[in-house]
DNA sequence: CATGAATGAGACTTCATTCAT
DNA sequence: TATGAATGAAGTCTCATTCAT
């Protein structure tokens, strides 16, 4: 499911201005977006906007919040009922370059970015680093991830799949992500996996 | 003060008004920082900025170039007098946890931030993603390291470097970085090397 | 309010503004007035000009360009039926004189200041100037006006016209200028005539 | 003599302050000119201009009044010796296009631009128009000029003038303004004389 | 005396938000 | 409900003037 489009049907502007907004969010940042380029690329009043959000900062953290608890419980579930670190880490990588490839806007707005501009709402949102970090403390626990410090280990897995997007979107790789996932996983597996013996 | 060590320079608040734009660029972003606050916190008038820079951006421009050319100038001095791929990764690491741990608020301005606000500048600057690939694609050509597409393998390594400095900087490791150059260096070798048959 | 009679029409502040600018700019000068001193006298908000031009300098050359065409096209239409340079020449003082009486701010601001806060903008426009240039040249052809280098002799007609118009504006003359004009046509006449042997 | 140049030799920058202030005014407006861009051109420091005037403005006025002072003193010395009406047109015609042309800057910040930023200075200092209102009302008692509203006839004996001069800084006018003396001085008397008979 | 970095008031401009139509 | 002109606080930048060196 498109999560950028509402299910409910009404005859509202609402995911031309939340379309418009993650690709502005992302092309010039926050800050650096108008509430007249929003209401311009999406072709609305300016004053339109204030019907669905109460300010351009409520729109951003909306966009965010929403789309991350999704992205983070879809994760959840695909990675979850997976039984072994291995086959757990291939998912997440599947997982998140599909995402990618489907909508590098948000991904790269839910993801990619740092939004100090959102600090001053909850920083306690769910997010994929929870989910990395499960995977990894439960392989620990298993005997099936080398030991360490998790919050390092976790690094080293989520941080190479982050950049592998940012390259991509940079225009520096050129095929689909998805080409890569068994190649990147199996890296991600050779880095963490407990030396047997 | 020695004579012989230039007393002609004027007292100058430049060195103020750097450290304190860095601070707060990564703290607030460049759009979310305001002059004001800058000379503020540097204990200057607003308009001492505009002696030495022609704008804000300008500012933010020059401490990103500027340093970002002598960080990698360094780490290329560091990496590239060894020998061996393990070796070289080794150094980047040590080098990279070093900077970091020097001065968490430059590396994060200069390393961890994307700024989508200096667009308007060349990107055509030297930073160390070009030793990163300089590394792989030496490796792979003298079979120390694995095939594979190499901006893949190169964000998989840089990567996960650049997300331990964002996670201890957002508190969870609690260590120097340092500590863990040793383990993340054979965690990186262990996911980059080719198998030896 | 005649439902016929254009009720579309958003209320805007535009007039407000611009008759305010037209007076501050000749009472002060262009560099001279702020925009909060327009602002003020025209009751808006200081950012309501820039909904209607991009910048004071645009206000300033959009009241000079458009208002100065218009006057010089009019001048053109109501010189140009006559047929002789005496009844041309009358013509124009009265124009001139009359333009001045209905309007003097605007007047001074088109034609009795020089503006080099506006040579930015292309020094092409149509002005009073052409019309004075073209009864010389026509006038020489025929016989009517004396011989002579033709910049000479319309600077010295259109000089006494502004000059008289800047002296009026100084509260030297108290009288209407229309007043003057046959006088002063007159007077222009004597100057510019070739004598009949 | 060189009115710019001041008679006491003091190993000073003044003239080279003055000369390029005059520079400045005439091409930008006194809004228009910075004290930087003074200093720069005239190779001198910012602080070095508060030496010999007490603000920007009271230099510009100090350039205003005393060259204009000297230059109407001059006039009149040469003007009324003579004893008629058409010579001391004459005289007047010639003096005005011979400070022209031997320093145009000076002579455009003197008569040919009105200076809304000297308002606030007092507005009764000597100045040409006297000279020629004295020209025109001595002319008028004696017979030899026509009858008529004296500032309407000032104005068209110095409007022409002035406007000669405005042309000729456009560039529409390309030889010396000595040359048109006795033409434009001529053209003035067929204007003003009072008819015989 | 000269220099030019610093000051800081105030100019121009932007833009999130409101509100009359 | 939509529109977009208006608001006005706040941001960027300028520049006359001061002053330590």
């Amino acid at each position: 499911m498109n999560i950028l489009i509402s299910d409910r049907k009404q005859n509202t502007r609402l995911p031309d201005i939340m379309r418009t907004a993650v690709h502005l969010f992302v092309k010039k940042g926050i800050d650096g977006t108008t509430i007249k380029d929003i209401a311009k690329e999406a072709n609305v009043a300016e004053g339109a906007l204030y019907r669905h959000f109460k300010s351009k900062d409520d729109l951003a953290w909306h966009l965010f919040s929403t789309n991350l608890n999704q992205f983070t419980a879809d994760l959840m579930a695909t990675v979850y009922p997976e039984t072994t670190a291995q086959k757990r880490i291939e998912k997440f990588v599947e997982e998140s370059f599909t995402a990618y490839e489907q909508n590098p806007e948000l991904y790269s707005y839910l993801i990619l970015q740092e939004h100090s501009e959102l600090e001053k709402y909850s920083q306690s949102y769910i997010h994929p680093g929870h989910v990395v970090m499960k995977i990894i403390k439960d392989g620990q626990k298993s005997g099936e991830i080398r030991r360490g410090e998790p919050y390092v280990l976790g690094s080293m897995f989520v941080g190479g799949i982050i950049r592998v997007c940012v390259v991509k979107m940079y225009g520096n790789i050129s095929k689909g992500l998805q080409k890569y996932t068994g190649e990147v996983a199996d890296m991600i597996w050779d880095m963490l996996n407990a030396p047997t013996s």
